[in-house]
DNA sequence: CGCCTTTGACCAGCGC
DNA sequence: GCGCTGGTCAAAGGCG
């Protein structure tokens, strides 16, 4: 199942929560933030503030509606998929172990042509595939989970590591037929009844991507999650949190929460609490937006935690 | 000393 | 049965 054309996870962290709105071009919106600050009396500051924080709302509950709909929408799609493989179980191209390499095989070239791999600007994107699910059924539990992440990274960088917070022992590395790239293969070193196998190789249409592919599901916590609120270390934290992300890099910390539906009361909270926070300095959150986004072993964090939450809820 | 990477050897699945 | 291929093992060496 391709996910990715059902949810783009791909990542946009525009500092700009006006984008979407059009209602204010950037370039007012920068002059307004400078009047703000130095020309406005306070009544009119308070009021634009109030009025931005509105938008602000708006768009967030918009967004969130959206998440909803397309949630829905992959349930739905998932259910009619496991109805139509039970009324068609021949169809099933994989329910066969000895078809094991042919069907890896084309299942990854669908993957490869499938995922809309950002070459613009770098995003990353991942998926959950069930499809080889029964490829080794004595493994079953082990290689229930299987998914794929598509890091960018320099095309002349010719290690193979995909920062994802996990600790990884590299165990072998081959150079497969379809690829002349090699294939990385690492297990998860961090709790040694792990059963976590993780598959690195660079991507053969893009030599800038990396592809990484997890097996099976970590039996532990996330390895940095401990230190997620450390404002001192560099951090990131994914997994046990259902679809949340945690970054923290000498600053402020930035959440992205995609877990729970928020209602309108929450909105009302969210903005009174930011009534009270001091106002940010654009410029600061421009600054820590393009480091995310520049920053791979963020995108990749996000994509595994995103992909993960997916393959949970399955 | 412990952990990690490297790398050649080995094993099992698959097609012919 | 044989050869090809992907995946894994394990010895050797490097590094902190």
């Amino acid at each position: 199942m391709e996910y990715t054309s059902l949810v783009d996870t791909s990542l946009d962290l525009n500092s700009n929560p006006l984008r979407l709105l059009d209602e204010a071009p950037k370039r007012d919106v920068q002059s307004n933030f400078i009047e703000l600050g130095t020309k406005l009396p306070v009544k009119e500051e308070t009021g634009a503030m109030v009025e931005e924080l509105n938008r602000v709302s708006a768009e967030n509950k918009k967004l969130t509606e959206m998440l909803t709909v397309m949630c829905q929408n992959y349930d739905a799609l998932r259910n009619r998929l496991k109805e139509y493989v039970i009324k068609n179980p021949g169809t099933d191209q994989t329910t066969t172990a000895s078809r094991k390499r042919k069907a890896e095989s084309t299942t990854q070239n669908n993957n490869n042509n499938g995922h809309n791999i950002d070459a613009t600007n770098g995003n990353s994107e991942s998926s959950s595939s069930e499809e080889d699910w029964s490829k080794k059924p004595k493994e079953e539990h082990i290689k229930a989970t299987i998914s794929r992440v598509y890091v960018r990274t320099e095309a002349s960088d010719t290690s193979l590591i995909v920062k994802d917070g996990y600790q990884w022992r590299k165990y072998g590395q081959k150079v497969t037929r379809d690829n002349p790239f090699p294939r990385a293969y690492f297990k998860c070193s961090f709790a040694p009844s792990c059963p976590v196998k993780k598959k690195v190789q660079r991507s053969v249409e893009d030599q800038s991507v990396l592809v990484a592919t997890y097996e099976g599901e970590h039996n532990h916590s996330h390895p940095s999650k401990p230190d997620a609120n450390s404002a001192s270390n560099r951090c990131m934290t994914l997994g046990s949190v259902p679809c949340s992300a945690s970054l923290c890099s000498s600053g402020p910390t930035i959440t992205l929460d995609l877990t729970k539906p928020r209602s309108s009361d929450d909105d009302a909270k969210e903005s009174n609490r930011r009534i009270e926070s001091p106002p940010f300095p654009q410029f600061l959150v421009e600054q820590m937006a393009s480091s995310l986004t520049k920053d791979p072993s963020f995108k990749a964090a996000l994509a595994a935690a995103i992909s993960g939450r997916i393959v949970q809820n399955n």
